[in-house]
DNA sequence: CGATTCCGCAACTGATCTTGTTACGATTGT
DNA sequence: ACAATCGTAACAAGATCAGTTGCGGAATCG
């Protein structure tokens, strides 16, 4: 099954803006994740909704950050995204009164509860912030080396 | 995203088929997961290379259990599947020799690792004859209301 | 033996999803 | 005015997966 890297571009994108003073144009982005302006705008757009980003038209426009890397967590911009589905198997739903199925739809959803919760709870924990900082520890071992 | 429900429909098959005198035909476990016969025989035949199942052609002949539920894991299922992908959200691949990528991919492949093997911990704890009992319970509890 | 009931497998189809692309309008700054 | 940008809708291309068809082989029953 096909994977949904949007979580992950959008970490990249934030992260490369900041570095560039924090604005980009859509064309610059889509440069930087290897694909078109306009899916950048698309996926933005949730950013910007939740004022993680702002956006200016116009020359000289284009995408600004509207908060520091370190007051945006991985769930700001999980939410962003309208919190795309995280797993890729589930439950059937072909005979939702069969009890047969509601035990093994249990014991399921039970587990991925289990396991949505600690992703949460990681992706609330970290920020942009500690990800830029972990570039740069990567940046200084990369040079000593 | 659209979500895998094999590793469901396998269960809620086996659980069936053991409550039939743990044999059933392509034709009576499709009926049971709204499918067609081609593919319930498409996803059993890695339960039975993995020798949970066996199969026999002919008249009187169909699938069967090789095992009691109790020494049926719902990792065996899993892995039977071929370990289906677990998540729908991934790392990007854009640019492998960025290090912010490699930043931003390693923190979201540390999360998900631990979300795996939380998952691959419970599923080997969990034996067929557990949601089996479950499914006792169910029915023992919808008589009594 | 012949008919019937099964599974095995390959190939094709169809629906769905996602991404990429094109196009056009609106806005801003020079 | 003109060029640079975003906003958005519509369309195209591609991948994926479930479903379907078709045919061959094996086992059983009469």
């Amino acid at each position: 099954m096909r994977t949904d890297s949007r979580l992950s571009r959008m970490l990249h994108a934030l992260i490369h803006m900041d570095r560039l003073g924090g604005k980009a144009t859509s064309e610059q982005l889509a440069a930087m994740l290897a694909t078109n302006p306009v899916v950048v705008r698309r996926t933005m757009a949730g950013l910007r909704r939740d004022g993680l980003v702002a956006s200016e038209p116009g020359q000289g426009g284009g995408w600004a950050l509207a908060r520091r890397l370190d007051d945006i967590t991985l769930m700001d911009i999980y939410r962003a995204l309208d919190e795309p589905t995280l797993f890729a198997i589930g439950q059937s739903q072909d005979h939702p009164e069969c009890l047969v199925e509601q035990a093994v739809n249990g014991a399921l959803e039970g587990t991925l509860s289990q396991a949505r919760d600690l992703i949460s709870a990681r992706f609330a924990a970290v920020t942009l912030g500690d990800l830029s900082r972990d570039f740069d520890d990567r940046f200084a071992a990369g040079r000593g080396s």
